[in-house]
DNA sequence: ACCTGAACACCGTTCAAGT
DNA sequence: ACCTGAACACCGTTCAAGT
């Protein structure tokens, strides 16, 4: 009667299980066991694990730190996306978990929201700001996932890194650098317009 | 004595089963199954299931159609990236298995190269060249598996589409859009100099 | 409202042993 | 060289039943 938990322990703990030991480890198995519940007990909060790791998401994407408005869009536009792989980097696996409850619509919209408003100031049509946030949000995700994936692949213990894309743990000069190509790439195509 | 298998075949079937079922049913023991074997004889051919994984993600890219070099670069870059795009989605879930093998090193260096080799009569350094090749290549293989897990989605089940990075089914004009903004963000960068 | 206990239908991997 | 058989240590999910 000590331990009666309730959905957002369960997601807390689901977020925290997941920093420590990573999400191939976040079975629901473990999770009851760090709640001292039955694993059966989890699905009274939950309908099925893929709803809990959407759940799990939005929590990882909620912390992305607010940005200034008061720059220009390309500016803010870099902002935006710095804070959410900022937000990414801050859990374990944060990618993959975001990344796999993105397609289902669930998650994921706050942030592709944050992006499109980012460029409300410039001469895009609608349609353009809204396939542009999409294309920024997709290799944000992308490549935290990979950032991610190749920090636990070295952490086990691969090969050396040899190519560019392999080389990138030194804080992120791909990103930095598909970031402003995309931010680049779209005032291009605005600034030919006026 | 009738079924004795090389590497080849259980690549080869492996690469069926995911076309067939989707990566969440090509098991170890279905693809032992499918070769009228135990489970553990896959052991004697590789060496775990992660391997296997990687075999099969080159022999995908293998597959990618190769193309013209005498346009100049930004057509040559548009149409390699298309390759790749087709060449992922030629198979189910293609693109998260690629994805699952390019931390560690094993596939994806073969794709790198021709968006690397794509850029050779450009202005741009070596350094600049490799980091756009990396940039390409992980937004065409984060949008393609979101592509594959959204349809996978659809099929399921999900809510009515309504972002941008819902509706892409008509033919990824995400994609392009991203590839275009990509590519002119480099030659922005590119053209600035010369 | 929240949880237990037991079961179902699976996984990847190892390893001695066979041919 | 290639495979079997049996086991180990797990999974996610369901469901009747308890409090």
């Amino acid at each position: 009667m000590t331990t009666r938990h309730s959905r957002d322990d369960v997601v807390a703990t689901a977020l925290d299980l997941l920093d420590e030991h990573g999400l191939a480890d976040l079975t629901m198995r473990r999770l009851a066991a760090a709640l001292d519940v039955q694993a059966s007990a989890l699905y009274w909060h939950v309908p099925n694990k893929q709803s809990l790791l959407a759940l799990v998401a939005d929590r990882i994407l909620e912390r992305a730190r607010p940005v200034e408005h008061d720059h220009d869009w390309p500016a803010r536009l870099r902002a935006e996306s710095g804070a959410l792989r900022d937000a990414l980097l801050a859990y374990r696996d944060g990618a993959e978990v975001v990344s796999s409850t993105i397609a289902l619509g669930l998650g994921a919209s706050a942030a592709w929201v944050r992006l499109l408003e980012a460029t409300a100031t410039s001469d895009a049509t609608l349609d353009e700001r809204e396939l542009a946030a999409s294309v920024l949000l997709e290799f944000i995700v992308g490549h935290v996932f990979r950032e991610q994936q190749q920090s636990h692949a070295d952490a086990v213990g691969a090969a050396a890194p040899e190519r560019a894309l392999d080389r990138d743990l030194d804080g992120g000069r791909v990103f930095g650098f598909g970031v402003d190509l995309i931010v680049d790439g779209f005032r291009a195509r605005v600034g030919a317009r006026a």
